[in-house]
RNA sequence: GGCCGGAUAGCCAAGUGGUAAGGCAGGGGACUGCAAAUCCCCGAUCGCGGGUUCGAUUCCCGCUCCGGCCUCCA
């Protein structure tokens, strides 16, 4: 498969360190807050990644760490009087949640910073010892200038960085582009004992720590939103393979970002949407579609309108489920599925198109209607099988059955049989009653060839 | 100011050196007691200006506009 990697600014092809075997480390979440719309994008393009090499065959081994310390969670945990660990706990918990509505697979493991300060004490005194890094009153400082490759993910000149600097004037630092590895804790932070005294990690290192500790050097790819690449992913680099020497990751995939009116969303700019509200009012089938339908490196602005054509895409999909649902026969043998298969396969492969992608599912999906219109059962079973689990691959449940369509069942069907023996004797008053009571408690009722066919709206 | 990316039908969005997937909306037709669902048919010369080429939307240069990063951020 080819992917667009960002060190390389090319798409190229995915060459694995063990053949077979994908080693994955993926940026997560700062837990501060409730997670929003824009934290799925970041989930579902490494999830539908795996799922797609998973389904070829590729054993994948995924990583997603988990920040749960940093200023905001302690400065969160001030204003409501609680403790950082607390405030990180909820959170975390939150997010792990709203991913498994999402339908996004667990990572196979899920490292949190606090679980990991010694492996992060271990590569800081490396650092020092290499010379890259220095202890400035509590403080331990990484010495960009030190290494060659600063500013090759992001393709910044560090002579540049300096002059545009925003960086803020600090006499402790040597240089100003330098930044911190390890900081002294003040009083009433959370820290830790370390050999500069008590204090906590930065942010970068914990990433390099863990990607370390789970995956190893020069590991496969390593993912994140593209607001990441600088200075998050940059830093990584320049600490793991300062202390290592060897390739830190060697291909890097970064997820475009979300927009609000044209505005990134995320809360500093204060435009954010919840995921919980999102799911609780699209579900997850619509969000992804919504994500899938454009590349993953472009941004994406969320709207309404957008959304709407999300769930009538999916809609149209899971009605040619339904229609075709019972269909009892022997599928036919290939087909429109190898076709479609092909197309799928093709588009994903193609820098993970998930736009082509989904042109082969809706191809599919007329072809398949276009069968059952012509009576072709055999071959509209294909279609549907296919479906299944082309969608499948890119992580769609399109689940019609709920708990409440089992409890319903009796009755919708009850109540259908009766209209059923209205039209019979030509009482469309009656049977139209029973079908606009059914729809005013949220029963679609579609009358087909072989009789009415039902599903909650 | 620097770096990265983008500009394709009413809207969203793929893609290709030889006149452009798919979806939504819209129009026409079919089916149907009606409705819904479904089927068939209908739409763009690809931001602007140059250049390379037999030929460019696709490559190169310039311009305009937009997004992201340069501070925490998925």
């Amino acid at each position: 498969m080819r992917l667009y990697n960002t060190l390389t600014r090319s798409v190229e092809p995915l060459v694995l360190r063990d053949p077979g075997r994908l080693a994955m480390y993926v940026c997560g979440p700062t837990v501060q807050d409730a997670p929003h719309f824009g934290h799925a994008r970041a989930e579902i393009v490494p999830d539908v990644l795996r799922r797609y090499l998973e389904w070829t065959g590729v054993e994948v081994f995924h990583v997603r760490n988990i920040t749960d310390v940093d200023d905001k969670i302690i400065a969160r945990a001030d204003r409501e009087g609680r403790d950082a660990a607390e405030v990180a706990e909820r959170y975390g918990r939150l997010f792990t949640e709203q991913m498994a509505r999402l339908g996004v697979l667990p990572p196979h493991v899920a490292p949190r910073a606090t679980g990991h300060i010694l492996e992060m004490i271990e590569l800081i005194e490396r650092l020092i010892a290499n010379g890259a890094a220095y202890e400035a009153a509590g403080d331990v400082l990484f010495r960009v200038r030190s290494f060659d490759g600063y500013g090759k993910l992001s393709g910044r000149r560090v002579d540049e960085l300096r002059s545009g600097a925003r960086v803020e004037v600090d006499e402790r630092k040597d240089d100003p582009l330098d930044f911190a590895l390890w900081k002294a804790a003040k009083p009433g932070e959370p820290s830790w004992a370390s050999p500069w005294g008590r204090g906590r990690p930065g942010w970068h290192i914990e990433c390099s720590a863990m990607a370390g500790r789970y995956l190893g050097a020069n590991f496969d790819l390593h993912g994140g939103g593209a607001d990441l690449v600088f200075p998050h992913h940059e830093n990584e680099i320049a600490q793991s393979e300062a202390a290592t020497k060897e390739p830190f990751a060697r291909h890097w995939l970064h997820n475009g970002m979300l927009t609000l009116r044209g505005e990134k969303m995320s809360k500093s700019v204060g435009n954010v949407v919840t995921l919980v509200d999102a799911l609780d009012r699209y579900g997850a089938d619509v969000i992804r579609f919504f994500f899938l339908a454009v590349s993953y490196r472009s941004p994406v602005d969320l709207s309404e309108e957008r959304l709407a054509e999300a769930a009538a895409a999916i809609d149209r999909w899971q009605a040619f489920l339904r229609a075709a649902a019972r269909l009892d026969v022997e599928p036919a043998d290939a087909g429109p599925g190898a076709t479609a298969r092909q197309a799928f396969s093709a588009a994903l492969e193609d820098d993970l198109g998930t736009p082509a992608a989904h042109a082969a599912l809706f191809d599919l999906v007329s072809a398949g209607n276009a069968q059952l219109a012509a009576g072709d059962q055999a071959a509209a079973a294909v279609s549907r099988d296919a479906l299944r689990e082309l969608a499948g691959v890119l992580g769609y449940g399109l689940s019609d059955h709920s708990s409440t369509t089992d409890r319903v069942s009796p009755l919708v069907e009850a109540l259908l049989e009766l209209r059923d023996e209205a039209r019979a004797r030509k009482d469309f008053v009656t049977a139209d009653a029973i079908r606009a009571r059914l729809s005013a408690a949220g029963v679609v009722v579609e009358d087909s060839r072989d009789g009415a066919r039902w599903h909650l709206s």
